[in-house]
DNA sequence: GGAACTCGCCAC
DNA sequence: AAACGTGGCGAGTTCC
């Protein structure tokens, strides 16, 4: 480790040490009240889920033994072995599973119940109860680890802040509505766009990647959803269907290939956001529709894609063209990478830390990349954290989830506060790393004087 | 009765 | 050649 990276850990430690101190507050109330709503939800379910013919089948297999729907070891005997259905997939231990995905495609309706009790009791027990445990005078204060993650990035526990709820909407009305800046003040959060991709781009320096960060109307996401299905215009902004192409791509395609996996498990993701079947056609029935209501079935037929055998040619293709054709210089230094790690044992990040040990190819590829990512948003922390000292700030730090910074915000202050995390995170951060070759994106989300972190709202910046 | 394990699922 | 990276945490279960 080289005294650069050493300091970071350092300072990094000293200012979020402040973000702990802090503490973030809680609606205790609300919580309460959140609470009540979903045990009567839970419990209701769970009457229902015990009156179908599936549950009294399953207490039946079990002999004298109790039932416990909560229990995925009695759930998938009674699926694989007594009901003697194919296991749409193994656990690690070689089990039948039992997770969402696995139980939806056995397409047995009583297992919706099941699976929607199972996503209200985490909500309840896991989030719910961290927050009731871990409030101290009205706030909760999240450690963030700099000594646990193998890459050089934070962790966070008692309780964890960085997995609170946001994809599911209805969780994180629930979740986040508990969490408010104090009194008369509001919730500032700003995150770094693509940092991981813009951070990868700085050590494979793949022109066409650097295109696509450089250049704003250009964009990966869509155009990958063009390539996959066979799209020639695609206006994410105009049509739901379409939007749901791209974030397809995105999240099921681009991004698990820049973690390295590989074609078939993309072919896994993508069928279910098109609704291919399990079986072997694309159905008609449901799924997207495009311009002049064709679904996206029948528009992959036309186009030659009519089964899962033809889909996963397709991806294939696909892929070997993403790193042979669209990305080479981004693949040759991966291949570059790896052989290195091989010949030394061992391969240091930008920011100064050095990774030795056993590691895979992927971990290999992915920990530089990561670990850098992070240091960018500890270094923009740490000067953040010492203005704000400095200059007396009554606004404060009080959070870190990998790529951005929660601040509780007087709102007198906010314009000067944008100022700063604009100038630190866009111009401070790249003059002070040199090997930053790309340009740095901030967004921002501010929740209303007094709203909960269920209502922020994307900002355009006027400073 | 607690430690260690498996499994599932939330985030980036 | 190989096949999704990093975490935390709860419930159930098994082991000692």
């Amino acid at each position: 480790m080289t005294k650069e990276a050493y300091k970071l850990l350092h300072y990094g430690v000293l200012a979020l040490a402040r973000a702990e101190r802090q503490g973030i507050r809680v609606d205790l109330d609300f919580a309460r009240e959140k609470e009540k709503e979903l045990t009567k939800k839970i419990e209701e379910e769970t009457d229902t889920f015990m009156q179908t013919r599936f549950c009294r089948q399953w207490v039946s297999s079990l002999g004298s033994k109790k039932i416990n729907i909560n229990s995925d070891p009695q759930l998938s005997t009674f699926l694989y072995k007594t009901k003697n259905l194919k296991p749409h997939k193994l656990t690690a231990s070689g089990q039948g599973s039992t997770e969402e995905a696995a139980l939806e495609s056995l397409n047995i309706k009583e297992l919706n119940i099941l699976l929607h009790v199972r996503k209200l009791k985490k909500l309840r027990d896991t989030y719910l109860a961290q927050f009731f445990r871990e409030t101290v005078d009205g706030c909760v204060h999240p450690f963030y680890n700099l000594h646990i993650p193998v890459t050089y990035r934070s962790s966070s526990d008692q309780p964890n802040f960085q997995n609170m709820p946001i994809r599911d909407p209805y969780a994180k009305a629930i979740i986040r509505g508990c969490l408010h800046a104090r009194p008369k003040h509001q919730l500032l959060e700003i995150d770094f766009g693509n940092l991981e991709v813009r951070i990868a781009a700085c050590y494979h320096k793949d022109p066409t990647m650097l295109k696509y960060v450089k250049d704003s109307k250009s964009n990966m996401h869509t155009d990958m959803a063009k390539q996959i299905y066979f799209i020639k215009k695609l206006e994410p902004e105009k049509i739901a269907g379409h939007h749901i192409l791209r974030q397809s791509a995105k999240n099921s395609f681009v991004f698990p290939q820049f973690y390295g996996d590989y074609y078939a498990n993309n072919v896994e993701g993508l069928s279910k956001w098109i609704k291919l079947s399990t079986r072997t056609r694309w159905k008609d029935s449901d799924g997207i529709e495009l311009d002049n209501h064709v679904h996206i079935g029948e528009h992959m037929r036309k186009n030659g894609i009519s089964s899962n055998r033809n889909f996963l040619d397709h991806m294939r293709d696909i892929e070997d063209h993403f790193w042979k054709e669209r990305f080479p210089v981004y693949n040759q230094w991966k291949e570059r990478w790896w052989k290195k790690y091989q010949k030394n044992g061992y391969f240091d990040m930008f920011t100064g830390f050095r990774c030795s040990g056993v590691m895979g190819r992927n971990d290999v590829i992915n920990y530089p990349v990561q670990g850098a990512a992070f240091h960018c948003l500890l270094w923009s922390l740490i000067e953040l954290d010492r203005i704000m000292v400095r200059d007396k700030w009554d606004t404060k730090i009080i959070g870190q989830i990998h790529d951005s910074i929660l601040f509780d915000v007087r709102p007198e202050e906010l314009e000067m506060v944008l100022a700063h995390v604009k100038r630190v995170t866009t111009i401070d951060l790249p003059n002070a790393w040199k090997w930053i070759i790309v340009p740095l994106e901030v967004d921002y989300e501010i929740c209303k004087i007094d709203q909960s972190w269920n209502y922020k709202e994307k900002i355009e910046m006027v400073v």
